[in-house]
DNA sequence: GCGGGACTGTGAACGGTTTCACAGTGTGTG
DNA sequence: CACACACTGTGAAACCGTTCACAGTCCCGC
């Protein structure tokens, strides 16, 4: 009676398209961990600390010792025996691996609510990270100034990226919206994108997504709470 | 067999302190995804569906329709073998195990950008999270209106929930602040943290921390569109 | 220059999650 | 009423990431 069998081959369609599994060597987990000792190192750095060991490191992030030091066997070895490892010198390496080490220029799509506080983060900064131009497609917007941008619109998005070249993409509009966007994006030369979006994208397989949903984690922490309780 | 020999120096009082291993019956990831149904689910009810099968499901959330069955499993049994599920059977299933059946007060810390852009987020509502009250420390915004709320003392927080009694809190303030907003929240009674901040907070064993790290999933993405330059 | 102590890097064991495959079950049909 | 079908629920296997434990290296003091 209610079944829906014209969606189910559009979707057929579409499958190849589904976010792929990503064939990586590096397990996820420790790229992302990675961003974490960067934040402990450069806090040791601004401290003056010019040396730290794995144990340090776990007393600082709250990762182990033994899994901080895997983290970075597969990328070769930065430390010294006896010693710890360089803060300086291991800042470089890990900025190298994550590719922070140059400038990353961002596209931001949706100068709303959550675009606003991207806009003006201070913190991009010290990872060079930058956002580079901003996109809507409102035309009461477009036009307008918007942190030190002025918003351009999302129609133009490709011809923007010619000249700007960035390679990944900020989604800040509505979820309606999301999956249009993420296609201009791809189209523009994105191949990874940041979604805010509650939505699930469907990219190339070359085009790497990952999702923010505070909805999603508040639901974790929702489940966790009165779990407790019990 | 295999006692650990004692940890010396790893045994400081911080040590306790430190997010602990949640011993978990339920996987983490299962709960995420169990959120993602629910987004799906609740996108199908609305385009007048009212059945779903693990196939389908999997069509809808890129995730596996074996991993779907699967994480149900570890709650009980939710379908009708030849049929599949009744969509909003299973959202009422799924909302009573991440306890979004009833409304879930919030308490939200830092008055700035990203709690702007939290305070007036309408999507909230369809998961019956409410953020309940505002705090921020900065005496030029305390008094004033912030959304539908009044911007409160974070002196006062614990005060004020005890009339509420939430259990999550959101924190949005600078890393600097964080911590001890966090000995605040879990003096006031949050169990469950959702953590913006850029940093790694210690909390006693029983309080959740979840981490939304902007920086941390633009790092993973930029290593990602790099290396497949190669 | 030698020995003791500190710490790294990593193969191997472990534990947890995902995938597989199929037995079991409700549904619809002839 | 019986059979074919579609789909669920789940033990078992495969896979992957984490933890362990130790051999190897380096520094420092003497
Ligand atoms: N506000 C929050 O706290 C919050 C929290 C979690 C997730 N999100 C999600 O983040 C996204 C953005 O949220 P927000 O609060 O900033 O929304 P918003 O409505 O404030 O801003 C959305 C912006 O996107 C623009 N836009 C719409 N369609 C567009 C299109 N096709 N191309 C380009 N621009 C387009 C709009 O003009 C608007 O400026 C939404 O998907 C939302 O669900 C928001
Ligand atoms: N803006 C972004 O895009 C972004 C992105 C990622 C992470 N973050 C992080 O989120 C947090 C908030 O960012 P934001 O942009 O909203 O900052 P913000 O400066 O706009 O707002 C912070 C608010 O916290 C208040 N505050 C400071 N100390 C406090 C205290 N001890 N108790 C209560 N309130 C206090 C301030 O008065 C201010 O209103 C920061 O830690 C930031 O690093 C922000």
């Amino acid at each position: 009676m209610s079944n829906s069998p014209p969606i189910e081959q559009a979707d057929r369609l579409l499958d190849a398209f589904i976010t792929p599994m990503t064939e990586t060597r590096v397990p996820i987990p420790t790229l992302e961990r990675l961003a974490i000792y960067l934040r402990v190192l450069l806090d040791a750095l601004e401290a003056g600390i010019q040396t730290l060991s794995s144990q340090e490191m776990e007393q600082h992030s709250g990762i182990s010792a033994a899994q901080f030091r895997k983290d970075l066997s597969y990328f070769g070895e930065f430390g010294k025996p006896g010693v710890g490892y360089s803060v300086p010198a291991l800042i470089q390496c890990i900025e190298k691996i994550l590719r922070l080490d140059k400038e990353q220029p961002i596209l931001l799509v949706g100068a709303g609510n959550i675009g606003s506080a991207l806009v003006g983060y201070p913190n991009f900064q010290a990872h060079r990270l930058r956002i580079a131009a901003v996109f809507d497609n409102n035309f009461v917007k477009i036009g307008r100034p918007f942190g030190d941008l002025i918003i351009e619109d999302i129609a133009r998005v490709k011809e923007v990226n010619a000249s700007i070249g960035a390679r990944l993409g900020i989604i800040a509009v509505p979820a309606s919206a999301a999956q249009e966007v993420a296609d201009l994006l791809v189209e523009a030369g994105v191949r990874g994108i940041l979604n805010f979006a509650p939505t699930i994208l469907r990219v190339p397989p070359h085009v790497h997504v990952r999702n923010v949903s505070i909805v999603q984690e508040l639901a974790v922490l929702s489940y966790h709470v009165a779990e407790e309780t019990v």
